[in-house]
DNA sequence: TACCAGGTGACTG
DNA sequence: CAGTCACATGGT
């Protein structure tokens, strides 16, 4: 009896990855129809958080008519801070608003499409540089806002690829975006469908305590609850 | 009750 | 460079 190793994925493991989710899950229409405000406040306010607490503090700064980052460029703090209180971290990420509103605002002229339209190396680069975007969310930014091909690794994918048995040599997020970036075309609608997949996979079926029985990846895992040389928790060594 | 949720920056050894 | 901690609310 043979078990899967862990390996370096092939494209043909990437790209089945991507298959069997989408077979399973469809279509996932991640920030469709949003303009990139409101991404880019989503991208920011949902570090860490839960989307349903995301929602509470978008809809709170919709009824406060703050739809712009000029207007948060001139607002109070502590006003914005107490309008984004549901998300959590909301000091910290009331000043991660500001300080983007302050870039747009002093290097773009006040235009956001300006600084989306950068060249994706660029726009990526400057968006590293303000205080409070790391590379996930600078990702976010790049992939959801500027529809441009950069894939985003975070805490779901992680978990997924780590499970399979795929994980990188290294555990930086550099590492395993490669994984992705090098067996994939760079087209920024996979990208975008790709992730909005593997965090429905992981939010709903290969949770902390995954629910292997309902997934759809059990005969290439080595983390499924059969698998011999892992207990039951899905757990990777 | 603890844990979990679409991270990041500051600090330490 | 790898660990550890603060940041904070709301759902299960």
């Amino acid at each position: 009896m043979t078990l899967p190793l862990p390996t370096t994925p092939t494209h043909s493991h990437v790209r089945s990855l991507y298959d069997r989710l989408y077979a399973t899950y469809g279509p996932q229409h991640w920030w469709p129809g949003d303009g990139p405000f409101d991404v880019i406040v989503g991208a920011i306010l949902t570090q860490n958080t839960n989307w349903t607490n995301v929602e509470k503090a978008l809809a709170k700064l919709r009824n406060a008519n703050i739809c712009s980052f000029k207007t948060i460029h001139g607002m109070d703090r502590n006003y914005l801070a107490d309008l984004i209180r549901p998300s959590g971290y909301f000091n910290q990420k009331a000043r991660k608003l500001h300080e983007f509103a302050v870039l747009v605002e002093n290097d773009f002229n006040g235009d956001l499409d300006q600084l989306l339209d950068l060249p994706m190396d660029d726009l990526r680069t400057i968006l590293l540089g303000i205080w409070g975007i790391g590379e996930e969310t600078a990702d976010d930014i790049v992939l959801y806002a500027a529809h441009k091909p950069s894939f985003v690794i975070d805490k779901y994918t992680r978990r997924i690829i780590d499970r399979l048995g795929w994980r990188p040599r290294g555990v930086r997020y550099r590492d395993y975006q490669l994984m992705f970036t090098e067996q994939l075309p760079s087209d920024a609608a996979l990208f975008n469908e790709y992730h909005a997949l593997l965090d429905e996979h992981a939010s709903t079926v290969c949770r902390p305590t995954p629910r292997c029985n309902q997934c759809c990846l059990q005969d290439i895992c080595v983390a499924r609850t059969d698998a011999p040389s892992h207990g039951g928790k899905g757990q990777c060594p």
